[in-house]
DNA sequence: CTATAATATTATATGGTTAGAATATTAGAC
DNA sequence: GTCTAATATTCTAACCATATAATATTATAG
């Protein structure tokens, strides 16, 4: 399960575009396919909603819609605006140092064997194959579907960087089995 | 504060060598450098120990050396040491989607204006250069210093990847400019 | 001989996050 | 009419992680 690392700014942000209440976030969340990188819950939705308000990022008002029971619509306010503005600049303007699940089975990776090590590293490489095939195809649909570019680019980067990533663990492979003689 | 996944498997990791007590992981993390990826502090190490030996990964018992105040000392067990060789194997074999805080930026980007998003992203390049020159001399060191290649893995990987995000983020900065006529 | 720095652990409080149950309204199937 | 599914929120308990304070031992500087 991995987190997204701003929940609040992550809801922020959804709020920016428009009104909405938290069964609503659930859906949007779902159906925009952040739960792709996000786990985020129903009842964290909530609970972030109520954080947000009492910083006063965001406004609620109850609303009754017929046919529908009633809910509360969470709307963003000026300072909710200016703070998730300073947010994305932020977010945007420094490289911030990353460790992943990767990076720590790499630290400890001299508790396998070389041979056993060699076939993670393999089924990492295929695994990653996979998400290459489908970011690829990511990328082209967006493109057709004339989508505008920062959304390309929610496939392109991690394209970029997975074929990178891809061709680092081959070559680490290769010297494995030259230091190892294998 | 980037937060390292699997504390557990960390502190584990670190007893997989060699049985320490709190005070020593605090030093050993400390001392190996470890807390450039996490922020783990000492509060939380004693804490991790413990639900590590609820699970029966670990045992301890105290020991008294002279000249010291007596001290806790925990040694993996062997379902320990099985257990820590899944997590490797695991974290290794996998590709897990990962965002990182510049993805959050990216997904929200259009909430900034075009020149805003420029600049934000040159200095993002910036940031990231001297990053690579950190880890470009990092690996240099290792290197010379004769470490196993797994040690050097850990600065050269991301070295690899950081390489791709920086030509990643010009290109993205070029595009910008050509869709917005800047 | 006493103040303080280093060693070492434990306890308590707090904050962040999630799971799961409880509650309530309405639409639509039968 | 009544059962079920969808809509919608709230509450409680639990868990994860960290900060901070309290406690205790020993070395050593003055």
């Amino acid at each position: 399960m991995v987190r997204i690392l701003d929940l609040e700014a992550a809801v922020l942000g959804l709020l920016y575009e428009e009104p909405q209440y938290g069964y609503q976030l659930e859906k949007t969340i779902e159906g925009w396919g952040m739960r792709n990188w996000t786990q985020i819950g129903f009842s964290s939705i909530y609970y972030v909603l109520k954080k947000l308000e009492k910083k006063e990022l965001v406004e609620s008002k109850m609303e009754k819609v017929k046919g529908k029971p009633s809910r509360k619509v969470f709307t963003i306010t000026e300072l909710g605006r200016q703070t998730m503005k300073e947010k994305i600049t932020d977010l945007l303007s420094w490289n911030k140092k990353l460790i992943s699940p990767f990076d720590l089975g790499l630290a400890y990776l001299n508790y396998l064997e070389p041979p056993e090590v060699i076939e993670c590293l393999e089924n990492y490489v295929e695994s990653a194959n996979g998400r290459i095939k489908f970011l690829e195809s990511s990328v082209k649909m967006q493109e057709e579907l004339g989508a505008p570019y920062y959304v390309v680019a929610l496939f392109s980067r991690p394209l970029a960087n997975l074929k990178t990533e891809i061709e680092w663990v081959k070559e680490f492979i290769e010297k494995i089995k030259e230091e190892e003689n294998i």
